[in-house]
DNA sequence: AGCACGCCGACT
DNA sequence: GTCGGCGTGCTC
């Protein structure tokens, strides 16, 4: 017998049951075409429907009977749409991650490029009366009334419209009968955009000649002929517009066999390139400079090409960048810049596209499925060198990569919260290793983990010490808002912090106040002492329950009724904070009436725009207050911002999290950078409830490594990352009474399995099961199991937690419950 | 998840 | 016998 092809493939079927690799017989005709990294049709399940799959591995032994596999149908590509490094980026994530194979792939690939086979329906074309007569079945009359009335109709329309519950039956039964047909089309959600070009076919010499030829009369032709000669092919639309002429005019000149219309494909370009100005090079200090030739010399010397920039704000750390791209285009090589979401502003994508121009792809979630596709394409075609974007960038189909870039590498937002929960440091780092390129982090403020581990060597620590403009770092000035209550001063302002709002409204200086009320969960704190509820286990401030009136540790579970009156000192002022922008807004424009105030956070910048509308108000001074979240902290530069007030530093201070010390530092440092840009001396007042907290005191003094040094020893002493590893299990469900059972048993589960299969238990903790603290969501209930374990361990838990959630023993119960897995979650929350 | 299969009751 | 409803179990 002739010797076989197999290929293993990933099928377009989202099920926790489906999420393996399934194995076909390649057909002899596809053999020299089909490579990895192609997509291909294939039959699948029962009734054999089509669907899309990507061929990640092919074989030639297998161990499964022969006979019990199918053939693949078709090919979809017939280039590989992912390269083999890809592929296995995203195998290792799968495992990484616990994420479902087709997870994986779809994040690899852009959104709605996959094809879907769907079924229409039409009424066979002589059908006999008779026959129709005949049908008793309303169901199946419903449908053939319904194809009288469309052209086109898809069983899903169909089924949706007419409401037939088991209509499939329905469907099949007319098909017997040969009254309907059935045919298939494939379909994607996003198509190439095309427009119609027209191309000159006769000699430019030639012109003269044609034009004695043309009819006298028709100018219009002779117009269109005259302009066409000085060019070689024009958008047909383009040049109906430049000649005045109609489409029968060009019609005719083709038919004549001068001219020719094509159908070519446009791409969509997202920069508007008439707001981009070139971005000049910047005259390095000799820390950049240094920064640059260390990190050169490293990779040419193939040393380590792992790096930390920690450069304060205002270093230059983006001309580092932009150098270092320079030189990867130089080697021929691509990069990827990725940014956090939000800083993904104009004035962001401007500095790379101003210095690169066209050599440029950007890629946010702000673009349309077409925009990004295309995007995506000219990427994976060769036709840029850069791709700047959000985390999902670091997916950008290079084949030569030769550095990744990571600006603001601290921010949270370079985890995924969607399923593969990945973090994007990790991958990048994994993409590098796979592809020999270069890694770059960059931050004003580190995380911790980053900084742990160039301590440690595994990444080269480089510095920026001083501004790019010699400036000095604005002080801060620290409001104690305990002795404010002494006083008498109940409200959310302190004197100082008003007289300097006051004062700069009347100097025409703007102000920007700070206040991060991202989240829901409130604490309790007392206004007095500055006591906070915390949890004596887990040093995490409890969070407030107002349903049952308790509050709550989210990492041991342990509760306490709400105190009346201060533990501490007794007194009456114990106060649950909730307070958010909206309120500081309206404070605010009670106090200065004539002010022109603004408020920028989720809620203010939903629509497309809003965004950078606001943001162009402050840089043209219509705003003297801009009030905000964290989205004002990053990458803003307004010269004429003189005074920064931060409202309220203790309250990420006191979110249920092990990161709230880490927040509160990032943030106080990233908005107290804001000020000051330009040429007046800057001023940034900071209120809280906690002055000695020491992420207060060491962003006081612009000290990072103390800062660290302090909250690496809590780390430490307490088990938090980057000592242990965090694995987040959040079970929903409708039903409350069910998922509390279930969850009980997968925690009873988890704890016995592991308790029996690994050595050394005390390197890992479970925790739980908990309400999860976003209890209900959307009329779903929440629990939560958490397990802490040490960097040794993760691999032997994580496989428990394989087998254990895609075992029977728990599969009965998944049309109840939905398990999520996040690993080194960001928060808890 | 999505789909076919098969069992069962209702109706001709 | 045929039709439609619903539960069950599998997908290379």
């Amino acid at each position: 017998m002739e010797k076989k092809v197999f290929a293993e493939v990933i099928v377009d079927n989202k099920s926790t049951k489906t999420d393996r690799l399934y194995t076909y017989i390649v057909p002899d005709r596809f053999e020299n075409d089909l490579k990895v990294g192609m997509r291909v049709l294939v039959p699948f399940g029962r009734g054999n429907k089509k669907i899309e799959g990507l061929v990640v591995n092919i074989k030639n032994d297998i161990n499964i009977k022969v006979s019990r596999l199918k053939y693949i149908d078709s090919l979809v590509d017939n280039k590989p749409i992912l390269s083999q490094e890809m592929i296995k980026l995203g195998l290792w994530m799968k495992k990484k991650y616990l994420a479902q194979y087709i997870d994986v792939f779809k994040t690899l690939m852009p959104t709605g490029i996959t094809n879907k086979v769907v079924k229409y329906l039409k009424l066979n074309e002589n059908i006999d009366e008779c026959k129709i007569q005949k049908i008793k079945s309303i169901n199946q009359r419903k449908i053939i009334e319904y194809l009288k009335h469309t052209n086109k109709a898809d069983v899903n329309t169909i089924k949706r419209n007419l409401n037939i519950k088991n209509i499939i039956s329905s469907i099949n039964s007319l098909c017997e009968k040969e009254i309907i047909e059935m045919y298939e089309e494939i379909e994607t959600e996003v198509n190439k955009k095309y427009q119609k070009v027209v191309y000159r076919k006769f000699d430019a010499d030639n012109k003269n000649e044609i034009l004695k030829k043309l009819n006298s009369r028709a100018y219009k032709q002779k117009a269109v002929v005259e302009f066409i000669t000085d060019i070689k092919y024009i958008g047909l639309k383009e040049l109906m517009i430049k000649t005045n002429s109609s489409l029968s005019t060009i019609k005719a000149l083709r038919d004549k066999g001068y001219l020719s219309i094509k159908d070519e494909e446009v791409k969509r370009n997202p920069i508007n390139n008439k707001a981009i100005v070139e971005n000049k090079k910047l005259q390095l200090t000799n820390q950049q400079k240094e920064c640059i030739n260390t990190i050169l010399k490293n990779i040419e010397k193939n040393k380590c090409n792992k790096f930390l920039i920690h450069g304060v704000t205002g270093s230059g750390k983006t001309e580092v960048y932009l150098r270092l791209i320079e030189r990867m285009l130089k080697w021929n090589k691509q990069a990827i810049v990725l940014v956090p979401e939000i800083s993904l502003t104009p004035q962001t994508v401007e500095r790379f596209v101003g210095r690169f121009g066209d050599k440029v792809a950007v890629l946010h979630s702000r673009l349309s499925l077409g925009e990004r596709y295309d995007e995506w394409r000219k990427i994976k075609e060769g036709k840029v060198q850069i791709a700047v974007g959000a985390r999902s960038a670091v997916f950008a189909p290079f084949d030569n990569l030769g550095l990744i870039v990571i600006d603001e590498e601290h921010e949270n937002s370079y985890k995924s919260s969607m399923s593969p929960k990945y973090n994007t440091l990790e991958v990048a780092e994994k993409r590098c290793k796979l592809e020999g390129a270069t890694l770059i982090l960059g931050s004003a403020t580190p995380s911790i983990e980053s900084y742990y581990r160039s301590l440690k060597n595994e990444l080269k620590l480089l510095k920026l010490t001083e501004r790019a403009n010699k400036k000095s770092l604005p002080p801060i000035e620290v409001v104690d808002m305990r002795k404010e209550l002494d006083k008498g001063n109940k409200s959310i302002f302190s004197e100082k912090l008003l007289n300097a709002i006051k004062e700069n409204l009347e100097n025409n200086k703007q102000t920007i106040l700070f206040l991060n009320r991202r989240g829901f969960s409130t604490f309790v704190s007392c206004r007095k002492c500055g006591y906070v509820a915390k949890c004596k286990q887990c040093d995490i401030s409890l969070t407030y329950h107002m349903n049952k009136d308790l509050l709550k540790c989210h990492y041991c579970g342990f509760t306490m009724r709400t105190p009346r009156i201060c533990p501490e000192c007794g007194s009456e002022y114990i106060k649950y904070f909730g307070v958010g922008t909206e309120k500081i807004e309206e404070v605010v424009k009670h106090l200065f009436p004539t002010a022109r105030v603004e408020r920028m956070d989720v809620d203010t910048t939903s629509r497309k725009g809003s965004h950078e509308k606001i943001l162009n108000k402050v840089k043209n001074g219509n705003i003297d207050i801009l009030i905000g979240t964290q989205m004002i902290t990053k990458g803003l530069d307004f010269h004429n911002v003189t005074l920064v007030g931060i409202i309220a530093a203790d309250m990420t201070l006191n979110l249920p999290d092990f990161r709230a010390a880490e927040r509160t530092f990032q943030l106080t440092t990233q908005v107290s950078g804001r000020a000051g840009r330009g040429e007046a001396q800057g001023r940034v007042i900071l209120q809280t409830y906690e002055p000695e907290h020491y992420s207060i005191t060491t962003s006081q003094a612009h000290n990072y490594v103390e800062f660290y040094e302090k909250e690496i020893k809590i780390r430490e002493e307490f088990e938090y990352p980057p000592f242990t590893n965090i694995i987040n299990i959040v079970v929903t469900s409708k039903d409350e009474k069910k998922l509390y059972t279930f969850t009980k048993r997968l925690f009873q589960h988890l704890d016995k399995t592991i308790n029996n299969n690994i050595k050394k238990v005390e390197d890992i903790e479970l925790i739980g099961p908990n309400p999860a603290p976003l209890s209900r969501i959307k009329g779903s209930y929440r629990w939560q199991i958490l397990i802490k374990c040490k960097n040794s361990k993760i691999e032997s838990v994580k496989q428990i937690l394989e087998e254990t959630i895609t075992s029977n023993k728990f599969n009965e119960y998944f049309n109840l419950f939905k398990i999520s897995i996040d690993i080194n979650p960001n928060s808890i929350m």
